[in-house]
RNA sequence: CGCGGGGUGGAGCAGUUGGUAGCUCGUCGGGCUCAUAACCCGAAGGUCGCUGGUUCAAGUCCGGCCCCCGCAA
């Protein structure tokens, strides 16, 4: 079978990996998005899937826009039997749709409908999810509005962060995908329609999100920063105006009448902030220009007393 | 030449208007305890990134160099 594989992050690169290992697919090409200047300096950083294609020796194609009459003329060359997408982070023109005999799939880190679109495994934890997966879908023209074709099922734990649960989804994708694959070359893959009323979106990050507000309540706090570990990362403001990102929680059963933000109490390991509800317990934080460290550390280092308040600008 | 922070005993930090360095933790030894990440006593451990210069005297002022990191994209 000829494959044509399209994805951008290190979430794709599980996908194109199995595929390469299945050693039967002949991997025509691959597309990911155009290198962009990443880092310090301004260095062109290659995106995780070109880095992989490279050392497998697989051509690499990185078009600005894969709707262009010029690419789809190239795609159309490729000949492709199946088009594999993997957060690839471009959609898919109906002529794209309709070029393959077994059409495009794609692998998507959510149980659809729910949290269709760009951020699955981050809102599945920021939302407090106790169970999330991978979907794979035939592709339709809508965002993530495909039949689905297979899911598999991975529960999260409370203090499970993002990057956990996003390194458990590649692998568990990557072999869903094999399978997948396997039905539809027999001809048992039995699409699903999904139900649009339980539609949810995960879109877009923004900014303003990486803030904590130390009103919400403790387990919101905890999820929003086990959802932004390892990034972009949850941060507030410390009383010297500096900010300090937050690693890692736990919560608590302690109980306070302190303003939200109020660092209520601090012990050897670790400190303890209000919220508007419960008290969460902070155990690993990064001061502004120093790396990761555990809160007992920075504690060490005077970073935090008790009565300080978080978050006041 | 994107913005910015920093290099001080193992770790994280402090160090005033320049006068040979301090804090918390850790480590080692001892004690207390049923026990401990708790507590008590004691000890070891620093060319203050490198290099010129100013000065009677520099971690602390000036110049150059090396390295590390955060943010933004």
């Amino acid at each position: 079978m000829r494959i044509v594989f399209m994805g951008t992050p290190d979430f794709a690169v599980g996908s194109l990996q199995a595929l390469v290992e299945a050693g039967k697919y002949e991997i025509v090409s691959v597309i990911t998005q155009p290198d962009r200047p990443k880092g310090r300096g301004r260095q062109m950083l290659m995106t995780p899937v070109k880095e992989y294609a490279l050392g497998q020796g697989l051509e690499v194609f990185q078009p600005q826009r894969v709707k262009t009459p010029e690419f789809v003329a190239q795609l159309r060359e490729m000949n492709p039997d199946l088009i594999v997408v993997a957060a690839f982070g471009q959609l898919l023109s109906q002529e794209i749709l309709e070029m393959p005999k077994y059409g495009c799939i794609n692998v998507h880190a959510s149980l659809l409908p729910k949290y269709r679109g760009a951020a699955p495994i981050h809102y599945a934890i920021m939302q407090g999810e106790e169970e999330s997966g991978v979907t794979i879908m035939q592709m339709d023209i809508g965002m993530d509005t495909g039949d689905m074709l297979k899911k598999v099922i991975v529960p999260i734990g409370e203090n499970m962060t993002m990057g956990e649960l996003h390194d458990e989804l590649k692998v568990k994708g990557a072999e869903l995908l094999l399978e997948v694959i396997e039905d539809i070359e027999a001809g048992k893959a039995s699409p699903e329609k999904q139900k649009e009323e339980e539609a949810t979106y995960a879109s877009l990050l923004k900014r303003d999100m990486e803030k904590i507000d130390w009103s919400k309540a403790a387990t919101d706090i905890h999820n929003l920063i086990r959802g932004f570990n390892p990034a972009p990362g949850a941060f507030t403001k410390l009383p010297d105006g500096k900010n300090l990102k937050i690693w890692g929680s736990r919560l608590t059963d302690k109980v306070t009448t302190a303003e939200p933000g109020t660092v209520v109490e601090v012990t050897k390991h670790s400190f303890f902030v209000a919220c508007g509800t419960g008290v969460l317990e902070i155990i690993e934080v990064q001061p502004e220009s120093k790396k990761r460290m555990a809160a007992q550390v920075f504690i060490n280092g005077r970073g935090v007393q008790a009565e300080d308040v978080l978050g006041k600008e």
